[in-house]
DNA sequence: AAGTGGTCTAGACCACTTA
DNA sequence: AAGTGGTCTAGACCACTTA
C-alpha cells in the first residue's frame, strides 16, 4: 500500500503539482476507481507530510479538469469519465455512427482527380486539381447522407491502394501523422434532386440536410473540403450553445 | 475614489465571492479599463481587510473565468475583450442578424396560452399551459424566419404589455434577473408549407431549415422552447468543430 | 532594490453529510 | 457525534519583472 511516490521538497517543481500528478496517475491508472471516494484532506496531509492548502491546491485543479468532484460533509470523488462531449467535436461519419450505435458503411460512386472549382480553390488554399471521393453512406445497411470530399492531391494519393468501400478518411490521416484539429461547417437545407433521391432511396423533392465542411490540419493548412447531403427523416444535427 | 463597498463579514455569502462581485463589477462597469493593472494583492488585503487567501482566490475565480491575467512580478490585468467567439454562442434572433449587419425586425402572428402538447411538456419540464408566441422574423425587413417560441407562463407574463412587433426576449430576461446559461440545438431539413411559403415570401416546396432550440438558465432550468424555419437561401447555419 | 504574484505552513471555525 | 470539505487568517520565503 505504502508504495506511494514522496514529494521533494527541495525540487523546482512546486509541491502541489508534483502532488497533482501522482493524483492524476492514480486515477488514470485506475488505483482509484470511477466514483470511489479518494483519501480526505486529512489523510492526504498526513500521507505526503504537505499542508492543507497544498493538498487543496492539487485537488482543485484536478477538480478543473474535471477529474475529480467534491462534495462538502461528503468527500472527493473520481469523475465517472462524462457523457461524452460529442457535440462540438470533430468527426468523421464512421466515428459519428458508431457512436450512435448503428453499423457505419459506404457505398463508393466515384474516385478520380478532377480540377478544382473556384470554390474548392478557395477552400483548400490553391490546389488546381484535387482529388474527388463521392460516396454513400450507411446506417445500418440504409442509406443516410451522399458524401462528396475533395482533398489535395498529396492527400489523396494516401488514400489509392485502400478500398473506398470501406475506409474511414479521418484514422487514415492520423495514423500516418496528420493532426487534425478543427473544421468548420456551413449548414444549409436543400430539396433532393431525382438522382440524389434515388441513391438515398427516398423521393425526389425530400428535404435534406446539406453540410459543407472545410477540415484544418494543427498546422492551419485545409486538408478536406467536403460536402454532405443527409437525409432529414435519419439524420439530425445537434449543436450546443453557451451564453 | 474610496466609494468602494465593504465587505460584510456576517453574511453567508463567502468575503472571496463578495470580493469576486465587486471585482468583476469594476471590470465590467469600466472602472478598470481593459489592458491596465488592477491594484495589486497587498492593496486588496489592505482596503477590503480580508487576508491575501480571500483575495487570491477571488482574483483567481476571475482568471479562470478569463476576466483577469496575472503575471508573475508583473501585476493583474484586465483582459483584452476576446475575439468574440461568435459561433457557439447562444444568442436571440435579434442580436445575431444585428451582428451580421443587418436591421432585425418582427411581424407578430399570434401570441397566446395554449395546452403544452407531450413535446412541450418535456421540454419544459412538466408545464401544462404555456406561452405561444408566433412571429415572422425580418433581416432588412425582408423574411427570413419563422419563430414559434414556447414560455413557462411565469415568464410569459413578463411579455404583456410589451410590443411584441418589437421585443427581443432574451435582452428583457436578463435586465429581469434570468441568468441565461446554455441551449441545446437540434437542426433538420423541412421543406415549406403553403402557408409558410406564404409568410416567408418564397414557394411552397422550398427548403428551410428548421432549428428545435431548448434554453436553461443557469439554475438548469428549461425556460424557452422554440421552433424556427429559416429560409435556406437567406440563411446558413455556422458551426466550429474541435478534433 | 523594490514590488509583484507564486508557493507553502499551521492553525481556526464553519456548513454539510453520514451514521 | 464524528468526519468531510468550505472559508479564512497571519505569516513566511520565493521567482520574476521593472526601474
Amino acid at each position: 500500500m505504502n508504495t506511494a511516490k514522496t514529494l521533494d521538497a527541495k525540487s523546482p517543481i512546486p509541491l502541489y503539482y508534483q502532488l497533482k500528478e501522482i493524483l492524476l496517475a492514480k486515477i488514470e491508472e485506475g488505483e482509484w476507481k470511477n466514483g470511489t471516494l479518494i483519501p480526505t484532506e486529512n489523510e492526504l496531509i498526513q500521507h505526503y507530510q504537505v499542508s492543507r492548502t497544498t493538498v487543496r491546491e492539487a485537488v482543485n485543479s484536478l477538480v478543473a479538469e474535471g477529474k475529480l468532484e467534491k462534495k462538502q460533509g461528503r468527500g472527493t470523488m473520481v469523475r465517472k469519465p462524462k457523457i461524452e462531449p460529442v457535440l462540438g467535436r470533430l468527426m468523421g461519419f464512421t466515428e459519428r455512427i458508431s457512436m450512435l450505435g448503428f453499423e457505419p458503411g459506404a457505398r463508393l460512386i466515384e474516385a478520380r482527380v478532377v480540377q478544382s472549382s473556384e470554390t474548392i480553390k478557395e477552400k483548400l488554399q490553391g490546389e488546381a486539381d484535387v482529388y474527388f471521393v463521392k460516396r454513400v453512406r450507411l446506417a445500418d445497411d440504409e442509406p443516410i447522407s451522399i458524401e462528396e470530399t475533395y482533398w489535395p492531391l498529396k492527400i489523396g494519393k494516401l488514400y489509392e491502394g485502400e478500398d473506398l468501400n470501406e475506409i474511414a478518411f479521418y484514422p487514415v490521416l492520423e495514423k500516418l501523422g496528420y493532426k487534425l484539429s478543427h473544421a468548420e461547417e456551413v449548414i444549409s437545407s436543400v430539396v433532393a434532386s431525382k438522382e440524389q433521391a434515388q441513391q438515398l432511396n427516398i423521393k425526389s423533392g425530400m428535404p435534406l440536410l446539406r453540410i459543407h465542411r472545410t477540415t484544418y490540419t494543427a498546422a492551419g493548412e485545409a486538408i478536406q473540403y467536403c460536402c454532405n447531403y443527409y437525409r432529414s427523416d435519419r439524420y439530425s444535427y445537434k449543436v450546443h450553445l453557451e451564453r
